[in-house]
DNA sequence: TCAAAAATTTAGGCAAAACTAAAAAAAATT
DNA sequence: AATTTTTTTTAGTTTTGCCTAAATTTTTGA
């Protein structure tokens, strides 16, 4: 069984491997999980003993095959709540975060496998974000941030890959959500932010609203 | 901000004294909560500073103004998302308690208040028990436990004042549920137990099966 | 009323998960 | 290659919530 600490810890590491089973720095974790790297070192070894990561000595730490199942999981549960956050109980995108961030770690594979049924199944959460299947596979999609996305070319926003409300509540004051249509026209150099059009408006964007910007070619 | 442990705590001591401001007494805790006395001691220490409960050294401890209202909250919580189990996801009745003590614990008023609606602001839980309204006020209901009720009157049953699983899916045995009508034909003063007609059918229960059931006269 | 029994509190520890400060290893610079 | 900087680990504390054993208070009942 694993604690809600652990959980945590295992959702950190998933998230800075970019969903892999890449090597990720103590430091890196510590910053994310806004701890200090001492506390991560002797998390990573009670995780080690656990196997629920791989671990050597100032080289890093990686997921286990079950610590990435357990770090799915979670995952799965958390964008499922804000599901149903957002499609039963009328929350606003940026209003869900948090709350499932608590629900995330209720224990019942039960519940979540029936909220999964109750919900009609979805395949991506009220940012745009893939929910993994009840076997832990995600439906990859083939999208770019943004910032990478090429000049002149018609894109749909399909996700934000940051649940931070005062970024969504921005994307809301651009009327930017799911589904708009959006170009670039410009890269300004000095700082790497962007001239976009978005739904047919003129706007500004910085480079780090940018790169959260998921975006597929239409 | 209450602990998870400080909540389980107030739960109890609301539970031990009848849902009033009774005192309570240590040992009767540590029983509840499958716990130590000496552990409650300590606890009955913080939920004091807290203000959360009044207490003298050795004469018990009684809910505060606010320990109440925060107790009834969590109870509030408990049902409310017993309601959403059974109504939304399927669970039957001996199924939900267990997932609803990791639920009550779930910090959000936006969250509950909104699945109060989506439920339709439901009365009673799936255990007929009344669930609290937004303002903390119990729908006060006058059923007496199928122990004290006389013989020979037609009774309903409206609640059972225990949520366990055991005890629950002997109910379905019997097929008594909530609706169900009884007599009372016998008291078996040996060894206090009844012979009751449930929707027609003669049975035989037991004292501590007959207490946790909820008869109104019809 | 007063000793035995029961209930309650205190004292002293333990484990989880965090922290700070110091030591050690690895990486980057000169 | 040697030194400085950065990263990581270790050592020693703290807080929360639990435990056992011992001490104290209250209750019981002879
Ligand atoms: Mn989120
Ligand atoms: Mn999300
Ligand atoms: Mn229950
Ligand atoms: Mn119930």
């Amino acid at each position: 069984m694993t604690t809600l600490a652990e959980e945590n810890y295992l959702k950190a590491i998933l998230k800075l491997s970019n969903y892999t089973l890449e090597i990720v720095s103590t430091n890196a974790i510590a910053k994310e999980l806004k701890t200090k790297a001492s506390s991560v070192t002797e998390m990573i070894k009670k995780l080690t003993d656990k196997k629920l990561v791989n671990y050597q000595k100032y080289k890093g730490v990686s997921l286990s095959k079950s610590g990435y199942k357990t770090a799915i999981d979670i995952v799965r549960k958390h964008r499922l709540w804000e599901c149903f956050l957002v499609s039963k109980l009328q929350f606003d995108w940026d209003e869900v975060h948090d709350v499932a961030e608590q629900l995330e770690h209720i224990k019942s594979s039960k519940l979540i496998d029936s909220l999964d049924i109750f919900l009609g199944n979805p395949k991506t959460d009220p940012h745009g974000e893939p929910i993994p299947n009840i076997n832990g596979e995600f439906p990859k999609s083939n999208s770019l941030p943004l910032s990478e996305f090429p000049n002149d070319i018609i894109g749909e926003v399909i996700g934000v890959s940051n649940d931070d409300p005062s970024l969504l509540k921005y994307l809301d004051f651009l009327s930017l959500s799911i589904g708009s249509k959006v170009i670039i026209n410009k890269k300004i150099d000095f700082d790497n932010s962007f001239e976009i059009v978005i739904n047919n408006k003129q706007n500004h964007i910085s480079h780090k609203v940018a790169k959260t910007l998921l975006i597929r070619e239409l």
